[in-house]
DNA sequence: GTTTTTTGTGCAATCGTTTGTATTTTTGTA
DNA sequence: TACAAAAATACAAACGATTGCACAAAAAAC
C-alpha cells in the first residue's frame, strides 16, 4: 500500500493540499478549525511528511555532510558523535562518509555530498590528500565546509583545530624537566597540518633548552607497528632516553620496543604518547598523553556550520578557532618528583 | 550562481532534457554521439545530477539509515564502517542516528529515517527498548529492518547476532578448567537479548559443572563503575572466586576492586569479560575475553539487506544469522597450567 | 447598507528527474 | 522511389510538497 500524502490528506477532508500543507506547517493564516482537523487526520493515515519532496521544493536539505578518514578511530567518532548532538536538535541530520584515508575516496564522498544536496558539510582531510581543489568546489557551489582537524588554508571556511603546538610543546617540556635529553619525535607525515604543529611544539622546546634534535625526528612512525620498529632500531643505538610519538599507538609500540631492549619505562627511557587514546589509561606504564577534547571540537564544528548556514559568517571569512589540549602526566614519563607543569 | 541542471545541459545542445536524462544514464536508446556530447557537456558545465528530485520521481532513494544506540562505542563504530565497506560500493550511502540508548530517541531517529525515504534500515537497539512497534512500523511501510546484535523478534526481517551463548559458555567453562568454582557473572539488564544469552550460556556451564549458581548473577552492572562496586561488595564478602562479567569495562572496574582488596588476578580470583574492547589486550593483566566479530557482523547486516531490498528474501520470512566468537585466554584467567580450549 | 479590511482557501506553477508514449529521423529492403 | 522497420529524439506527465497570487467569505468600518 502506498504512503499517505497530503494530497490523501486533503480529499479525505475536502481540502486541497496546500491547506493541509500550510496546516501542518503551523501557518497561521489557516484557520484553528481545520488545522487541528488536518493534524489529526494526519495522525490517524499515519502521514509522514515526505522530505525528499519538501527538500526539492525548497531547494535546500536538512542533511549534512560528515566526512573523515575513519569512522571507528576513537577521536573520529567522538567528534561525529559530539556534531549530532547539536545538529541533531536544530532538525539537520548526518550523511557520514569515510574517506580511508585516500584522496580519492574523499572526493567521490564529496561528489556523493554534494549531488545529495547536503546543506553543509564537516570534514575531516585523508592524511594523503594534497588537492584540495573539490573541497573549495564545494563552498563555490554555495555549500559551506567546515575542516576540523586535518584541515587546509586553500578550503575557505571555518577551520576548528587543535592546539597541536601547544600539547607538543608542554609534552616536550615535560620530558625535559624530568630530565630527559635525547629525546625522539616519532611522527607522521609533515605534510598534514597536525603533525607539522606538534612537530613544530616539540622542535620549539627542544630549542628553548638548547637540545639537539637533528637526526632525532622520523616521520612515517605513527603505528604500533612502525612505532615498535623505529624505537627498537633507536634504543639498541643508545641515540635517544626518550620518545615523543606523535600519537598513542606508536607509543605503545615504542614502549613494547624499550621492553623488548630490557629497559625500563620511565626509568630508562620516557615516553610521552598524543591523542589519550581509551586505552591510554589503562596500560602498563600508564600513558602519558596530551589529550584532544573531541567533543568540545565537534560542538564547535557544528556550531561554526550553523552559523556559516545561519549567514552570520561571510563565506569569504575564513576563521580558524584552535581547541585547548591539555597534558596528562602519567608513569610513562614520571621518572623522579616532578612538576606537572 | 544556481547549479547546473540537465535542463541546462539540454538547452546549450539543442536538445531535450529526456534524452540528456537518457544519455546520463547510458540508456541504449540514445546515439552514440550525442550521449558523448552530453557527458562532455556535463562535466564542462560541472554538472552533479540531484539525487533529491531524482528520489523523488524514482520513488526510492539510495540512502540507507543506520540506527545504533552510540556511534562513539568501539564495537558500533567498527559496525557501521563495515556496513559502510559493503554499502557504498553497491551505490548506497549512510544515514546515521543515535538512539543515546534512550527509547525516545529510537523512536525518533526511526520516523526521521521514514520521512527522509531510506531504502532501508540496519539497526541495534536502545537497551532501553521494550516497545518495538516504531520498527515493525516501518517494515510495514515496506521500509526493510535489519537488525543486529541488540534484536528483537518482533520485528520481521533478518537478525544478525552473536553467538553469545557459546561465548559465554566458552567463558565460564574456562574458568572452571581453571579451578574457579564461585564464579560470580556481572552482567546488564536480562531483558536485552544480547546479555539474556549470555546469561543462558552462563548458567548452562555452570549447571553442566553442577555448580552454584544461586545469589551469584547480577544485573545492572556493566559499567566500569558498577561493575568495580558490585565486585567490591562481593569480594570483601569472600563469596566468589571468579569474575564472569558481560562487559570488559565491568571487567575493568571488577579487577580494579579485587586489587584494591589486596588481591591477585588471577592467582587470587579469575576475570573473564566480553566484547574484546581494544584495551582488553593491554591492560594488566591482559584481560581474558570473547571477541565479537564487528566486521563480520557488519558486512553480514549490510548484505541481508541488499538482499532484502533486491527480492531475494521475503519479508515475512524473518530468519536469525548467528556470527561466531572467540574467546581469547589472556592473563587475568590463567591460574594454572590451563588448556586453551 | 455599502465599502473596506481581514481571514481562510483554492489554484496553479514549481523544484529536477524519470519514463511511457508519440513523433521524427534514419536505415534497410523490395 | 517507396515503404516498412528500426533507431533516435521529443513531448508531457508524473513524484509530493511548497508558495505567490487570486478569490471568496466573513468581519469590521463607515
Amino acid at each position: 500500500m502506498k504512503r499517505t500524502t497530503i494530497i490523501d490528506i486533503a480529499r479525505s477532508l475536502g481540502i486541497t493540499p496546500s491547506t493541509v500543507s500550510r496546516a501542518l506547517a503551523g501557518n497561521l493564516r489557516v484557520s484553528e478549525s481545520t488545522r487541528k482537523r488536518v493534524q489529526e487526520k494526519a495522525l490517524e493515515m499515519g502521514y509522514q511528511p515526505n522530505i525528499v519532496a519538501s527538500s526539492l521544493r525548497r531547494g535546500k536539505s536538512d542533511t549534512i555532510g560528515m566526512l573523515v578518514p575513519r569512522i571507528n578511530r576513537h577521536f573520529f567518532s567522538h567528534v561525529i558523535s559530539a556534531v549530532e548532538e547539536i545538529l541533531n536538535p536544530a532538525g539537520y541530520n548526518l550523511l557520514i562518509c569515510q574517506s580511508h584515508e585516500k584522496s580519492e575516496l574523499e572526493n567521490q564522498a564529496l561528489q556523493v555530498l554534494l549531488k545529495n544536496r547536503v546543506a553543509g558539510i564537516i570534514m575531516s582531510h585523508a592524511m594523503e590528500t594534497v588537492d584540495f581543489e573539490m573541497a573549495r568546489k564545494a563552498t563555490e557551489e554555495r555549500v559551506p565546509v567546515v575542516q576540523f582537524d586535518r584541515v587546509n588554508k586553500e578550503v575557505p571556511g571555518p577551520r576548528i583545530v587543535n592546539d597541536n603546538f601547544s600539547g607538543a610543546y608542554m609534552a616536550v617540556k615535560h620530558l625535559i624537566r624530568g630530565g630527559y635529553s635525547r629525546i625522539a619525535h616519532l611522527t607522521g607525515s609533515l605534510g598534514v597540518n597536525v603533525y607539522s604543529e606538534r612537530h613544530r611544539g616539540y622542535r620549539y622546546a627542544m630549542e628553548e633548552a638548547s637540545l639537539d634534535f637533528d637526526e632525532l625526528v622520523f616521520e612515517g612512525a605513527i603505528t604500533r607497528e612502525t612505532g615498535y620498529e623505529k624505537a627498537l632500531q633507536l634504543v639498541k643505538q643508545h641515540r635517544v632516553d626518550a620518545f615523543f610519538c606523535a600519537g598513542d599507538f606508536a607509543s605503545v609500540g615504542t614502549i613494547q620496543a624499550i621492553h623488548d631492549c630490557g629497559l625500563r619505562v620511565p626509568e630508562d627511557m620516557g615516553v610521552v604518547g598524543f591523542a589519550n587514546e581509551p586505552f591510554a589509561g589503562f596500560i602498563t606504564p600508564q600513558l602519558t598523553t596530551v589529550e584532544q577534547n573531541a567533543y568540545d571540537m565537534g560542538h564547535r564544528a557544528a556550531n561554526a556550520l550553523i552559523r556559516v548556514i545561519g549567514g552570520q559568517i561571510m563565506t569569504g571569512m575564513d576563521q580558524e578557532e584552535v581547541v585547548p589540549v591539555r597534558l596528562l602526566v602519567r608513569e610513562s614519563s614520571m621518572r623522579a618528583t616532578v612538576n606537572n607543569k
